[in-house]
DNA sequence: CCGTATCCATGGTGATACTG
DNA sequence: CAGTATCACCATGGATACGG
């Protein structure tokens, strides 16, 4: 089995569904870890350099999105013992290996973007 | 400037980091979005099939998904007037064009999950 | 058969202030 | 610079009962 300890990383209730996309959901999912991934995915940043990358993200929720994918070995922190502190982080191997899936998000996402914006899509409620 | 309701279905927050990942995410994210979204991609199913293929979900959360994946258009909802009623289920046009996507998620996710179980990754915390 | 309505618990998230 | 610590909100989702 399994061990895990808190929140999002790896939730239970989402890896048992069959199909892999739940567990893909339940490490990807998250308020703010698609634009960390997005980041990460053109090599490594300093904590500072995604703070300000990330429009909106307090320091709270950067570190916890940040350590959930730790634990779930995607994401590595890397410490400089120097002073002033540094501290960098980066995609492991295995986080690496998202890549085609992370394309894949991004591509249909824009996609769908066009599509409502052109019009052709009116995402309801308009006159709701 | 798009509009919409309420809770999940297009979630503002989300839909402006740049890439496209989050967009995808605020229409397929979502409790059971995933595992609805893994049957229906093999085709048309009815209301209580989805019900019993799915376990654990509750009618009121497997309504409230299909209709937020309604309003942003990924899914269909075919009402045949006979007695008793029958309900059909299906993904749009749209929606098919998430399956590259789709396949890329269940595909890391079933890699990762073997991973995980090979003992490779030890996902953290077993001494915690 | 296919849902709605209602109530309620949980925890993910935000705001703010403080620290090595 | 790179974080912790606390508090509180409220949307998400669960359980149950009822309706066309």
């Amino acid at each position: 089995m399994r061990k895990e300890t808190s929140t999002n990383a790896l939730n239970e209730k989402m890896i048992n569904d069959g199909c892999g996309m739940a567990l893909s959901m339940s490490v990807i999912g998250g308020r703010w870890k698609p634009a960390i991934l997005c980041r990460l995915a053109y090599g490594t940043m300093r904590y500072g350099e995604l703070k300000k990358a990330i429009d909106g993200i307090s320091e709270r929720m950067l570190v916890a999105q940040l350590r959930e994918m730790e634990k779930d070995r995607i994401v590595q922190r890397i410490v400089y013992p120097e002073v002033p502190p540094r501290v960098e982080y980066q995609l492991t191997d295995l986080g690496r290996t998202m890549k085609p899936m992370l394309d894949a998000m991004s591509e249909w996402g824009n996609k769908y973007r066009d599509q409502i914006d052109a019009g052709s899509i009116e995402l309801l409620s308009v006159g709701e």
